[in-house]
DNA sequence: CATGGTAAG
DNA sequence: CTTATCATG
């Protein structure tokens, strides 16, 4: 069943918004690491969820079986979750509350395949009597390490990213990537920038993939940044140690890309930092935008 | 130093307690499987342990490094620690208030030497203007599982026992093992005994061992049965799974073993079930008798 | 400083 | 069902 046919929301342009004169329908993504769904139940993440009324939320570091997963998540979504071959590690997902038209679990040929780190749902939106496709990714970049196999990895990735992202800009109505990247892109991205320069998530050569990303030469949006403008944070990531949570010192390493078309309708985005919401349920915030077609 | 030199409690054998007039000084002996002793000290075994008045204090699977074992005893404690080789696991020690004379750190000649599940400290103890030596042994027998290499050296480790068992008791003027000797005795250790026949801790050959040991051939007193009377129980382990503590479906697998001169000084023989203590710090309960010189 | 898997109990 | 360690984040 395609999303128009499933009961997404529809505004009405009016304030009467008299039957059938739908005029605008929101969809609200949300994507959040959540460190383990089991233990991100266990910290309140299910009233988070209830309050939050999204239709399409995207999941890194799942770090649990397909069965689990379905049962914490509960009926009501058609959930796509692509495991990590190592147990425990890794996993993304993407549930929503209308299927699917397709799905794919993996980027690039080989080396990728079974790391868990990459799913695209294709969503069809009605769109002046007809439908356009919107693909939703949830991604998940390899954390990293200076001078580490890991670091060779991450290049790797990003690497066959880019490649990725070139294929859906140019072949999908709307596309849209979230989720944990794992680089903050600039200054205004990390809280203590100047102590993490030479550090894997802020190096100069991790950061010139974003500037190409959100450059000319692919054309993706930041519809965070976009949306909260030049302004230090807001952060999605804090550290559990110490007291990096309480002192803001964070990272904003978790993104929407959006291909212009889908940044031209994004609002409302909003960083969840649990201060509304009875506990911090991961070490990332989720990060929440609407999406009105 | 010896016990007689560093404050022995001196009790007196007439109401007044003349000065210089003491009759017979008690020790009081504990030990305990802590099961890990920094999850124990997290679940209040420092209140039980300020609240019992302890001389020497025997533990098994200590699973922690010996700084560790230090920080968390504190100050006032002779220490001396057999740590296992395979680091968080076994680990057997004797603290006590007074030094021993001497110590050893493990049984046999070479199979056992790093397996953490034996430790002796020799005390002096005066007796008629002399001194006696007092041997206290920790020991850890092995778990076992039937068909299973584990069960294997559970029997090696008995029979290096057994051996041992002789030397002690012909050559020391007071010994005693205690520990968890993972093997219930007769049907009173075990209450679903039935039902455990064909389980390690209770086949007939580990049971056997015990026979020979309180019998004839060793000469040994089961001082915690002997005290108690034949009568079932009291346990001195509980599994965490299910309602076994609540039920007290236990096992009794820790002992006191002693020469039989020391058994005859053996008095107020007692479980801790942590009923009259703040919480339940392990799944073995601690095993606590005075002996009265 | 947290996650889950693991071996061991 | 709990322990500590481990690799990973």
């Amino acid at each position: 069943m395609s999303l128009a046919s499933e009961g997404i929301v529809q505004e009405s342009g009016t304030a009467a918004g008299g039957a059938g004169i739908a005029v605008r329908q929101k969809l609200r993504i949300a994507t959040v690491n959540v460190n383990g769904i089991r233990a991100a139940y266990k910290r309140g993440m299910e009233a988070w969820l209830a309050e939050r009324d999204v239709d399409i939320l995207c999941l890194q570091e799942v770090r649990a079986p397909d069965a689990i997963v379905r049962e914490l998540l509960g009926d009501g979504w058609h959930i796509l979750h692509a495991e990590a071959e190592a147990k425990g590690r890794a996993g993304v997902a993407i549930a929503s509350r209308t299927a699917p038209v397709a799905t794919r679990d993996h980027i690039g040929d080989d080396y990728f395949v079974t790391s868990g780190r990459w799913v695209e749902a294709d969503f069809e939106i009605p769109s002046d009597g007809g439908t356009k496709t919107l693909t939703v990714v949830s991604a998940y970049v390899h954390s990293g390490q200076v001078d580490s196999p890991k670091q060779v990895d991450k290049y790797r990735f990003l690497d066959v990213m880019g490649n990725r992202l070139t294929e859906l800009k140019t072949t999908k109505d709307y596309a849209l990537v979230v989720g944990d990247l794992n680089v903050g892109h600039t200054t205004l991205d990390i809280k203590n920038w100047k102590g993490n320069v030479k550090k894997s998530g802020f190096l100069p050569e991790e950061r010139a993939y974003f500037d190409r990303f959100f450059g000319d030469e692919h054309g993706w949006r930041d519809v965070h940044r976009s949306l909260a403008g030049e302004v230090a944070g807001p952060y999605t990531w804090w550290s559990w140690r110490g007291q990096a949570f309480d002192n803001d010192a964070g990272w904003r390493i978790d993104y929407h890309m959006a291909t212009p078309e889908l940044a031209a309708v994004a609002s409302d985005a909003v960083v969840d930092r649990a201060e509304t919401y009875d506990a911090r349920f991961s070490d990332h915030a989720p990060l929440v935008v609407d999406y009105r077609f």
